[in-house]
DNA sequence: TTAATGAGTTCCAAAAAAGAACCTACAAAA
DNA sequence: TTTTGTAGGTTCTTTTTTGGAACTCATTAA
């Protein structure tokens, strides 16, 4: 299968990768979430090259993740700000941050503290069912075809034992 | 940048990116949470190419996300299972395929429904704050230098207006 | 007049992915 | 006994994507 053909698929997790899934959306959207919205900080956080971060700030935009908006005439200057639809994208992140927290630190521990400014703690995120309010493991969860599957093959194959 | 060089930065994006921040990883993984285990059943379901995904599939055994075992001596076939750690990556699919089924669905709705065994209803994931329990997003958290920042340049630039 | 800045674009070399064919060890069928 | 099939790869060639550096353009600052 090509890349491109990604978003058709009838799967949410393929779409979704059919936008953030390359080797570096994330980390630009990383820093969109710190505050940075403008091409050269982007290039020099990141180490990033200039056409590949061209390229994908104009995919973003396209998807409706990121919106330009000018923030100087004459010279005109743009600047990225994430959509309300990119904003959503924050849970991602911290599921992420999350699993390299607790899987991938060296012996430091976390390099970044997330505190929910509400409480005033520094928080991990937890997922949770949205009908009873159960923290969800993978084991807890049972897949259907839903609507937008239509009569496809049947969803899992028969490796399991 | 060179990719290679990611899993060195104080970031745990960064580095879970490394591990899964590629087009084909987390959509092998999510076939693993269906319950795929065998090499030929990846490569028929996702149209990868032979060469990616054993390359693939080695790079995570190495990461300790899955691991092989053999069910079946003469000839000797392996599959491919999750470990602890593979299973923990469950919130960030769930997260993914959650902002897919919001902002990237047909208008036939989401292909794949999630039911709560628990529960036993179709749920959607939602994450809530570790300590207060309370639901996130991103307007509601703080970020601070932890004790694997160590003494490197403030988080954020000064982009923000 | 020269230099600097922000946001790119252009060009070339290197790396990664796509696509197809080939390999190996065994088993079952003709 | 030769052929066919299967699981799990490896090899080869072509195409696509990156990396890296240099160049552009409009405007302001020294």
């Amino acid at each position: 299968m090509r890349w491109e053909e990604l978003d058709q698929q009838p799967c949410s997790l393929a779409r979704t990768l059919s936008v953030v899934g390359d080797r570096w959306t994330l980390l630009i959207l990383r820093d969109c979430f710190l505050g940075v919205r403008r091409f050269e900080t982007f290039e020099r956080r990141l180490g990033i090259t200039r056409h590949v971060l061209t390229d994908r700030l104009k995919k973003l935009v396209e998807h409706g993740v990121l919106y330009k908006s000018a923030y100087q005439e004459r010279p005109r200057r743009e600047e990225y700000r994430l959509t309300g639809k990119g904003l959503d994208l924050y849970t991602v992140i911290l599921a992420l941050v999350n699993w390299g927290d607790k899987h991938m630190a060296d012996d430091r521990g976390a390099p970044v503290k997330h505190i929910h400014k509400a409480c005033g703690h520094a928080m991990h995120p937890q997922m949770v069912c949205s009908e009873c309010g159960e923290p969800i493991t993978a084991r807890d969860i049972r897949v259907e075809a839903g609507d937008g599957w239509q009569d496809r093959a049947p969803l899992v194959g028969s490796d399991r034992s």
